[in-house]
DNA sequence: GCTTGTCATGTTATCTTATATCATTTAAAC
DNA sequence: GTTTAAATGATATAAGATAACATGACAAGC
């Protein structure tokens, strides 16, 4: 069932579109040890290593993927193990919870304050990430029509990358152009 | 974008403020047994009794809990009992899952063929169903940029329901109630 | 009436996801 | 170096979800 990518494959089928995966990794760390250093949070191993492994791909890991992996790594073996790491990149912006999917994935944007939305593929379940505004449109009408006073917004859009559309769903296709 | 508070709302965001809680019961049983008739899809007594139950209250109900009480009522008492109803009653569009909650609510608008939006109290836990049209916002243009093809979306917002604001967060006002 | 196919239900077992709790270790602050 | 807070390790269990198979209800066809 796992699909192990970036193995062996030259350019990552993941993300939609190419894109220099490697820097994607190097940056993310960076960042987040940049930001950590400056809000006094510890990016402690385990939490590193966490990360590193989120960013690795564009996809959502479940906590128990997460927690193989860690465990691989040669860190503890029990779940709160990888649901405390997970819990930290989550509460630090460096990470967010796919609630459709009950799995967890590097944020694409660290540092800036947003209001992220999801787009899944359900057939080679890359993920992107990308704004939303949903405070500015029907929701936020209703929102302020009822009085309701948003403070979290969940934005997950299901559907077809442009790599699985057209046939070529199988995933994970190389020559797969857009 | 407009402001107008609560005049021009299309679809009301039943589940704060009050309203003729019975007739949600009796209109969203009535609706299901229409819709099912024309449909040639059974509502079977188990599959009624969940959806009544899930009528009785503009929050979410988890699975268990619906497992509980359809065994109160004489149903069976293994998850599958609640779980086949409840996806019944999804597949049907008679109710939702809130991802973020893992559990389940009755529709608003049955009927209508719509893009659920949901407004959660994190203090009663009421939930109002409004109508979104994610396509149409920032995620549309992201995944029109892309070329990612959305299928399905999940929108919810969590916050404080008006009830809840303003210090009277023990859900005193209780809009959903009786 | 009986058979057959289909759908729904009951039941067992198991799997996945997530958290509570307590002991121990590590890092930092003093 | 001692104190203190945070992080980790480990055990146990709660909560959510599904696979698999047996039984039952019911309509269609013989």
């Amino acid at each position: 069932m796992t699909q192990t990518p970036s193995a062996d494959a030259p350019a990552d089928p993941v993300g939609f579109g190419r894109h220099d995966h490697a820097s994607c990794i190097a940056d993310g760390l960076a960042e987040a040890e940049a930001r950590c250093a400056a809000k006094g949070l510890r990016l402690t191993p385990v939490r590193r290593k966490a990360l590193e492994i989120l960013l690795q791909e564009h996809r959502a890991l479940g906590a128990y993927d997460m927690l193989d992996r860690l465990r691989a790594a040669g860190f503890g073996s029990q779940p709160p193990v990888a649901y405390r790491a997970l819990d930290f990149l989550v509460a630090g912006g460096f990470a967010h919870k796919i609630e459709c999917l009950n799995a967890f994935i590097a944020c694409a944007h660290p540092g800036a304050r947003h209001t992220p939305a999801f787009m899944i593929c359900r057939t080679c379940e890359a993920v992107a990430e990308a704004q939303a505004a949903p405070a500015r449109g029907s929701l936020g009408k209703a929102a302020r029509a009822s009085g309701f006073a948003i403070e979290r917004t969940v934005v997950e859009a299901e559907g077809l990358c442009p790599a699985c559309q057209g046939g070529a769903e199988g995933g994970a296709g190389d020559g797969a152009g857009a």
